[in-house]
DNA sequence: GGCATATAATAGCAATTGCTATAATGGGCA
DNA sequence: TGCCCATTATAGCAATTGCTATTATATGCC
């Protein structure tokens, strides 16, 4: 009983993230930072606010965050053509090179953790978990819904 | 390809923190107090130190986190019989009973996440993720060990 | 156009965390 | 016993984060 799913995800989780953390330690870049850098990529010219909530922390400390990736070289302000208020993200090709690197050693470290599973288990893990996240998601809407209505 | 396991057990761990925060919010406790307390509760009497390892923070972090629980009613220091540098910790009472809620909200919560998800699949769920945080743990062990090894 | 309200981003302050150094005690060995 | 080194916990300082307030700009309404 002690084994719920939610701990298991957590401890699996932090475990992806410790083995990430010993793998990059020399890039001087945290994994939070490789966090808004993996999710810019996807998102190339968002603004500030949109990839605050991507990944999950206030707009303030993305805001510092973003100071110090610009002074690493990382990242780039550009104007927002259409709102002088806003500033729009963009990745500097050496963040790319980066990312390439990251690449490699996720794809290496996912295959570590999944090392004894067949194909089919895999896929099978994968589906499962998007199922609960899906669920989570969704659950997660409406409690967002309910404290707004609540407000 | 994006959806690399790792990238979604970090997905699923996070909205699974993030619900339990938001059901927990009222409590004044935050998630990594529930935490120690969580771990606290299966090695009563455990010292600082371990403690720390445990729940993966530095001794001087657990050393401050367990200032503020003691000061809120929460956990106790007692003194080491056999060792006049240490503490002994243990939950209080009221401690407990704080746990007894978080209990039937951890319960719910897995409820909900798993909704949809029929018995076979649950235990196949756990099964798979198991295996990972498996897989996880000797590779962490070895890789500290060679970091060891090399210093 | 002019004004009220909303939105994007940032600054000040308080709280939390980790690195490094330090005090107190324990344990091994001569 | 006395000395040396390891261990347990904590204090000072620097860095990071979030809450709240503030500035600059946009949007809607008259």
């Amino acid at each position: 009983m002690n084994e719920t799913i939610g701990f298991l995800m957590n401890d699996t989780a932090r475990l992806f993230r410790r083995a990430f953390n010993a793998r990059t330690k020399g890039s001087g870049v945290t994994a939070l930072q490789w966090r808004l850098i993996s999710y810019l990529k996807r998102h190339e010219g968002i603004r500030q606010g949109p990839l605050a909530e991507l990944i999950e922390v206030e707009p303030i400390t993305l805001s510092r965050m973003v100071d110090r990736l610009a002074e690493a070289g990382l990242v780039e302000r550009r104007a927002d053509p259409a709102d002088r208020r806003a500033w729009r993200l963009h990745l500097t090709p050496r963040a790319r090179d980066l990312l390439d690197v990251m690449r490699q050693t996720t794809n290496r470290l996912n295959e570590e953790a999944t090392d004894g599973l067949n194909d089919a288990e895999r896929e099978q893990l994968i589906a499962l978990v998007g199922r609960i996240r899906c669920n989570l998601s969704r659950r997660d809407a409406h409690n967002e819904t309910q404290a707004e209505a609540a407000e």
